[in-house]
DNA sequence: TGTACATCAGTGAACGCGCGTTCACTGATGTAC
DNA sequence: TGTACATCAGTGAACGCGCGTTCACTGATGTAC
């Protein structure tokens, strides 16, 4: 009732309070189940209890918006990897730390498509025309972006002699790419028949591909 | 000036001789140059040269016609796939051959992707409600779709020893997720900014790093 | 502490848009006798 | 070979939809003196 906030209880106030914070979280629940094409401007005033047109005071377009929900979504998922870097115990051998590493990364992301996949896909719905500034923030707590924390992970394998040096530069794409696919291909394509079973089994075995794929051995 | 078919021309006859298949193609021209949601119903009765409601003589929706492109699309993927594979000469060692064709396929598959942006976008926009029945072909002239012909792919690796039995089963749910992970992120992802040279050089390594992970080595 | 006024953040009403889809229709085609 | 008629494949007009966005406005807030 004293919640100002509240989209349930009406205003008090002529003013919002924070309406660029209501707009954005509206946008990133619209996203959360339905992906990019929901976010709907007109809906994100209506969930704040305000007219359309009042967005505009605080952003320039649903496009505007969109992009803070991307970057919010990014910076979600950059957060799940930080968390799960975060369990492993840094004692034992350096390579078995370093390929655990990596592990965590690939399977941060693996799980946040798996359980947010509206987020998911809205963070990688990248606009058609790259013009757009990116200014909002995508990093975690420790401010590095998904893409630096793999770039993290891979460090570990390059320090521990697993990842040769002359592979490291540019690994981040080749990472990136197997486990990105795998989770598209889980979440809208084909793959989405495969059970909860089944797809962890694959996951796991992509996890090893990119391991045994990325170490030195055969050129 | 005879052409019947010819949007350009006016049809003399009251009946157009084939709409169906004008829809379809006006379809995939739409989705070959905007992606499945260029796929719009009233568009390709206009290209046809025909009234709105005239297409639902032949298909029952924008989804039905949006299935019937898809299936297109995934037909040329397999005649992509098909003409790459048919490039390959089997002499010399087997093993060599075996991995020529999973490249062949990856190839084919990312040069696609290259080309075909709008087709390769519409092929993998499976829908949300997967009740749909999926009747429409798409196969390409061997008769296969693009899995199986990475599944003639993988086999030739099991038959020349360098897939063990063990990891046969569903490997292709792992090649493929790394080769449309690329795939994506090259073309509506943030690898988008990267030149053609740098891509080109990507797409190699990845390519590389399906051979060396999905071989026998360590586990 | 009180008042005048500029600025800010909302309201209210309206716009044009193209879309998918439905309805009742009619001209063209093909078939039975 | 010619005619009657059923079927087929188009036409014409209209619908409701929700969207993003613009305009002129007014109530609320904060600041200078």
């Amino acid at each position: 009732m004293l919640d100002v906030m509240d989209q349930s209880s009406p205003r008090r106030t002529y003013h919002h309070g924070d309406l660029r914070r209501a707009l954005l979280d509206a946008g990133i629940a619209l996203a959360r189940d339905g992906g990019p094409d929901a976010v709907v401007l007109r809906e994100a005033t209506r969930r704040s209890g305000v007219v359309p047109n009042a967005a505009y005071r605080h952003f320039a377009s649903r496009h505007a918006l969109l992009q803070a929900v991307r970057a919010a979504a990014l910076s979600s998922l950059a957060v799940a990897m930080e968390k799960e870097l975060g369990r492993l115990r840094d004692s034992g051998p350096r390579d078995a730390y370093a390929r655990a590493s990596l592990r965590a990364i690939g399977t941060a992301y693996l799980r946040f498509a798996r359980t947010e996949p509206g987020l998911f896909r809205t963070a990688f719905a990248v606009p058609r025309d790259p013009d757009v500034v990116e200014s909002a923030a995508t990093t975690g707590k420790s401010g590095l972006n998904p893409f630096q924390l793999l770039g993290v992970a891979l460090d570990r394998m390059l320090d521990a002699g697993i990842l040769p040096p002359e592979r490291r530069p540019g690994a981040e794409y080749i990472a990136w790419s197997a486990v990105h696919g795998l989770a598209m291909l889980l979440l809208e394509g084909p793959l989405r028949q495969l059970t909860r079973t089944q797809a962890r089994g694959v996951e796991t075995r992509l996890l090893d591909m990119i391991e045994q794929g990325l170490a030195s051995g055969s050129p």
